[in-house]
RNA sequence: GCGCCCGUAGCUCAGCUGGAUAGAGUAGUGGCUUCCGAAGCCAUUGGUCGCAGGUUCGAAUCCUGCCGGGCGCGCCA
């Protein structure tokens, strides 16, 4: 509709410059924006303005020339020039209720378009350190990575999940040793306990579990307990492994699944890593200091340089990093999206630069973040600390049990990534029924009850009655659905392509709204046949768009409540 | 000190590739169910868009400088 409309604006500007109202060098994109005010009609611009001071005149004058040389068509039923220039549409409302057609006819995939063309994408999101269980941060990228998966999917790119693991650095020698220590009976504080060893319960569950011979099976790892307290190697081997099947338990209880995961570990065992490294030097962005290998990334926008290989031996950790990243490219995704918590922010450039050493024709911006800022939980209106050394913090696990999978997903994917968000966890739980997502699940509930009631009254849905009969569609709550019904698939495209899912949940919002709204406003099972069907129509496209929405943030549709 | 993010109604947040009287939820007040689900609707109260300059027909939005909050700034990951 949009572009349609953006289409005779183009000719109208054509015709303009051969009349020589405006010289041929004019030019200005056409901006057409949805306008807030009904009374502004239905879509606006500003091209009068933009193109005054090239055509010499003033911006209404010039809007009026333009009006005069719009095409005729079938899309405009009205035309105003309004404030101080800008021109304003109203559409035509058979162009209008096509939508609803559109909706009912492709159903499911209605929104799905063509703009990635088929391209891969990988989508690396979570990538938790396999030290403990998911938190709520971890929620955030859960949900923020996922909608953002689901997102590109409808817009036709063919995107792959990936989880990385590291697997193999300090923090995993910490845990082995926390295990280790409660294996041998040792708790937080005891003297013998290691430095920066974590506190948390969950190390003494798999310290039993480990001194009691349990399997841990999971998809691609069967690993036995060896109750053996002094093999360091096979408690490290047995945490992780735990850790992981605990992470994945959590996931799938989100409703969050990977294609492929990459662990650390495996970057060592395959020689990618040394192969890296050989590679930067013999790029020569390299040097040796202090016992120490450095890569000048300052040659690539770093503020200093960074150490590669330790004095002490060891590589830091943006070695694997960068490795990884060379295996994510080799493996052919022109684009990559790694979705992760601001507080790693500063790796963004380190792993780029060490990309761009490599000098294997990957772009400067290569790959691409999103990066999401700090969730703070409060409850009892205190805030709770997140330390997982501590002990103390919420797991994701913890969450979905108190406040449910829809709105715990809904809560975390509903904010700017770039906000920081606040999960008042007594808010979510004990006034739970006042929770935005329950408000969008009751509109499409509240649809399917109209079915439901149809069907009791003995009567059936006619939809090429309904469908024929759309210009019936007239009061206020009805054209404000139809507008918003009209602007989903624009909506989603913005969504994806600024990776931003919270668009999705305001939308769905202002839609169940304005349901509500006609609903409380007008009958929809009438005697009017003609009338009723066309209503049934519009309902039956708000409930198919409510159901597609909420599908793209991962959360249910409920045909009752 | 340097880098990134944020500062909009009492609270939680949208709006930010400049546009027409600044929006929603929640909290407060007052209404609406012999009629498809009141987990709803309608009305109303509430804002110097952190502050000060600048850019222009026009700034919450762009630029600069301050102030305030968060996160980073390691031969940790």
């Amino acid at each position: 509709m949009k572009q349609a409309l953006a289409k005779l604006l183009e000719q109208a500007i054509g015709q303009l410059q051969r009349d020589g109202v405006l010289p041929a060098d004019a030019s200005a994109t056409i901006k057409l924006e949805n306008t807030r005010d009904r009374a502004h009609g239905d879509l606006a611009t500003n091209l009068a303005m933009a193109l005054g001071k090239a055509a010499k005149c003033k911006p209404r004058e010039l809007a009026a020339l333009i009006i005069e040389a719009i095409p005729d068509n079938g899309v405009i039923s009205k035309v105003e020039i309004a404030g101080p220039g800008f021109i304003n549409f109203f559409l035509a409302q058979d162009a209008r209720n096509a939508v609803i057609a559109d909706i009912l006819h492709a159903g499911p995939r209605y929104g799905a378009n063509d703009d990635g063309a088929g391209e891969r994408i990988q989508v690396e999101f979570v990538s938790a350190n396999p030290t403990g269980p998911l938190h709520i941060g971890h929620g955030r990228g859960a949900a923020l990575g996922d909608c953002i998966c689901r997102l590109f999917e409808l817009n036709g790119w063919q995107v792959t999940r990936e989880f990385y693991y590291n697997d193999a650095g300090q923090q995993i020698n910490n845990l082995a040793l926390s295990v280790q220590s409660r294996c041998k009976g040792l708790g937080p504080g005891d003297p013998g306990w290691p430095v920066d060893g974590y506190r948390g319960d969950y190390i003494a569950e798999v310290a039993e579990a480990y001194m009691a011979g349990r399997t841990i099976d999971a998809e691609d790892q069967h690993v036995v307990g060896a109750a053996d307290p002094e093999d360091i190697e096979s408690i490290r081997h047995f945490a992780v492994a735990w850790l992981r099947r605990e992470q994945d338990v959590d996931l799938q209880a989100f409703g969050v699944a990977f294609d492929v995961y990459t662990l650390e570990s495996s970057l060592y065992e395959t020689g990618q890593v040394e192969q890296t490294v050989q590679q930067l030097v013999d790029s020569g962005h390299c040097y040796e200091r202090d016992d120490a290998l450095w890569l000048r990334s300052t040659d690539f926008g770093d503020d200093k340089d960074r150490v590669m290989r330790k004095s002490a031996g060891g590589y830091t950790y943006f070695v694997p990093d960068v490795a990884y990243h060379v295996d994510k490219w080799q493996r052919g995704f022109k684009r990559v999206i790694n979705e992760q918590g601001a507080d790693h922010h500063s790796t963004i450039t380190r792993v780029r630069a060490g990309l761009q050493a490599l000098e294997l024709g990957i772009p400067a911006g290569w790959p691409e973040y999103v990066l999401h800022q700090m969730v703070t939980v409060m409850r009892g209106g205190e805030e709770v600390k997140i330390s997982k050394r501590a002990g103390s913090y919420v797991t994701l696990r913890d969450l979905i049990d108190e406040v449910g999978q829809d709105a715990t997903r809904y809560f975390l994917a509903a904010r700017a990534p770039s906000s920081q968000l606040v999960f008042d966890i007594d808010l979510a739980i004990s006034r739970s029924n006042d929770n935005p997502v329950y408000y969008i699940q009751y509109a499409h509930a509240r649809v399917c009850s109209v079915m439901d009631k149809l069907a009791q009254d003995g009567l059936q849905y006619n939809r090429e009655q309904g469908l024929a009969n759309l210009a019936l569609l007239s009061n206020d709550n009805e054209k404000a659905l139809v507008k918003r019904l009209g602007q989903y698939g624009e909506m989603v495209g913005k969504a994806c392509r600024e990776c931003e899912p919270h668009l999705v949940a305001n939308y769905l919002r202002e839609l169940a709204g304005e349901f509500h709204s006609f609903y409380n406003n007008h009958k929809v099972i009438i005697d009017d046949t003609a009338l009723r069907n066309a209503r049934l129509s519009l309902s039956l496209a708000v409930r198919q768009i409510l159901h597609n929405g909420l599908d793209l943030l991962g959360v249910s549709a409920p045909e009752k409540m």
